[in-house]
DNA sequence: CTTGCTCCTCTAGTCGCTAGAGGAGCTAGG
DNA sequence: CCTAGCTCCTCTAGCGACTAGAGGAGCAAG
């Protein structure tokens, strides 16, 4: 049995890319695994779980201060899953809030350019909408 | 009349913070207005509204070089707005995919929140759906 | 004439990577 | 045994769009 993953193999059964992954080894993320006598990493099945894990989190637009805690917590299975169900709420309200704003600017940008008459920019919906703030809808918005 | 505004001013006026002004002018987005004698920016009325209008660009989420192309546009009011047009286009679809991703986003989130007992991490949905991706609906969403 | 505000420039940091240089190891074929 | 070509290593720098802070100068009011 080899029982160990080259960065590569990780990289190509979690999806996240070999620098990225060396990344997340630098900012504490992934632990450091052990050299071979050439050395080169030598990731076990524990890592590549932990490399999923990250991933799905980060397709899921967690970021990484808030895996690093969900991570944390996986690891003591004993204690109130309190915490991560905050950070999951936590995070549906943002992204709730993204697509609420999202969708104000949607109808703003669908105005711009159903206005637009296709003719001269001095007559144009788009950047007239622009110039002047007061022409439009969109008022105080969160990041988009 | 003064007919000239300090950089504070132009960013009261704006909304634009004062250092995000000296960085719009340091990325040539916004020219370099004159100086005082004492080597202060002063802005007239078109810097103004020029600054404005960066400003709402930005608020809806144009990238900086959309906005470039929008203001070379904007300078030249004889020349057709197809160009214009097709950046707001653009951005349109940009943000109807973005909604799109963020949305089966919140069901996924929802779901994990949901289903959480409030128990003990081992038993922890929240945990649980990111440890396991074939638990989840979630498959190849776009950035969000 | 001093206090305190605003302004100036400059550098470095944020987040989450990504790109590239320059070199070493490892494996297969000749 | 040698070489070709792949992967791996470390290191530094860059992206976008700012933000933060140091250290200093001008300027207006009391």
């Amino acid at each position: 049995m080899t029982g160990t993953f080259t960065i590569g193999e990780a990289a190509r059964d979690s999806g996240v890319k070999v620098p990225t992954i060396r990344y997340y080894e630098e900012i504490g993320l992934l632990p450091a695994p052990p050299r071979t006598e050439g050395g080169r990493r030598a990731y076990g099945a524990q890592d590549l779980r932990r490399l999923a894990f990250i991933r799905h989190a980060r397709e899921l637009g967690f970021e990484i201060d808030a895996i690093r805690t969900l991570l944390q917590l996986q690891d003591e299975p004993d204690q109130s899953c309190a915490a991560a169900d905050a950070i999951a709420r936590d995070h549906l309200i943002t992204v709730e809030r993204r697509i609420a704003s999202l969708t104000a600017l949607r109808e703003e940008l669908a105005r711009m350019v159903e206005g637009c008459s296709h003719g001269h920019v001095a007559s144009c919906r788009v950047i007239e909408i622009l110039a002047d703030h007061g022409e439009c809808t969109h008022h105080e918005g969160g990041r988009a």
